[in-house]
DNA sequence: AACTATACGGAGACGACCTCCGGTTCTACA
DNA sequence: TGTAGAACCGGAGGTCGTCTCCGTATAGTT
């Protein structure tokens, strides 16, 4: 990589991460590259689409998330530990607005770095809960990473309920757990209460 | 109202309902307006936004979930009636591709009929529920249904797996009920498990 | 039939995304 | 140090979707 490429490569990381910060992850990338003083061109080189520079910005981001799972995983209450860890990750998003949207929207493929980090680091911390038998067994780590950023878009759209975000959260963690007396109501899907067809 | 008016009103109504089933509310405008045999600018005209013409299509469907809500009303277990309907209210929402994303995205002023409507039939369904004391009293109803479409969004960005959308609502309808044994686990924030600090 | 308020339609301005390629700059090698 | 050429730059311009504006057409009225 040529010494020019690189710089330019550095910069434009840099400029997206601010620009990302202050205006949300849906600012026009031309705005990006007009602040690192580059053309467009050049940023659609080093980063084939947004979702490319998205990933860049936050692969180094998410390596502090994963640094806490690591911490928690010695934790004496492998649920308590999950559910920081989840909260963690929540507070992380909603830093940059949109991100959370951006997560759920991208396919697989895209962002796979911040997607995978954060499956492993999540995964390990969900196992150990799961083996306390204090979290339901069929819940997979993707599904609540996925409910986790579903909720910090809800509570992004929603921005004169400050509180939104934190009944959710608690609505979804007391949802994750195994119920303790008799069988759980969510799972055998109803269907019909009384005389209520459809 | 003029005659011809009408006459286009009706008919742009009847092509944005197929072309969101069809190829999402995200369709482009312009296509429905050619579909229905008129000009942009009538389109506009009668549909200041696409959240005007959303409102207008859905208000029709809301008619129906209102409908099951009120018969809900009289079923024995008020908990089971609140989630069935629910339930159904996903079901519709996954009809339209984007329609979900759309009512979370758009402020309370956008789409105001569907909203509104909405909350009015399931608040008294949530009411009944919190008064027989199955469900946690500190929720809205405007939060059930910002979860639900949450959760239907991110069912809709993963269509390889069938089950998530399955698995995420009974995660939160379990978090809905009142926890049987003491004390919620999610409400009072635990913030750290062990050496876990920022 | 003539008149006017109402409605129509589509050209075009605008903003964002992304591509392409002529021109420039770095660097390796002599 | 000079130079050849590979690597890189930049922004003009194509594409697509949204939305506005206004000259033209028409429904309804007298």
């Amino acid at each position: 990589m040529r010494a020019d490429a690189q710089r330019n490569y550095d910069r434009l990381l840099l400029e997206a991460k601010q620009a990302f910060i202050v205006h949300g992850t849906e600012v026009p990338l031309e705005d990006i590259a007009r602040h690192a003083g580059v053309g467009v061109g050049t940023l659609y080189r080093h980063f084939p689409d947004r979702y490319a520079l998205m990933n860049a910005v936050f692969v180094q981001e998410v390596e502090q998330i994963t640094a806490q799972a690591e911490e928690l995983v010695t934790a004496e209450d492998p649920t308590v530990a999950l559910t920081s860890w989840l909260r963690a990750v929540a507070v992380h998003s909603t830093m940059y607005r949109g991100l959370s949207a951006a997560i759920m929207e991208a396919s697989d493929s895209k962002m796979p770095a911040c997607k995978t980090l954060l499956r492993e680091a999540g995964g390990t911390l969900l196992r150990r809960a799961q083996e306390a038998g204090e979290v339901k067994s069929d819940l997979r780590i993707a599904d609540l990473l996925k409910l986790t950023h579903a909720i910090v878009l809800a509570a992004e759209k929603t921005p004169d309920d400050r509180e939104l975000f934190t009944r959710l959260m608690a609505l979804a963690i007391d949802g994750m757990r195994v119920r303790p007396g008799g069988a759980a109501h969510g799972t055998p899907d109803p269907a019909a209460a009384a005389g209520a067809t459809a």
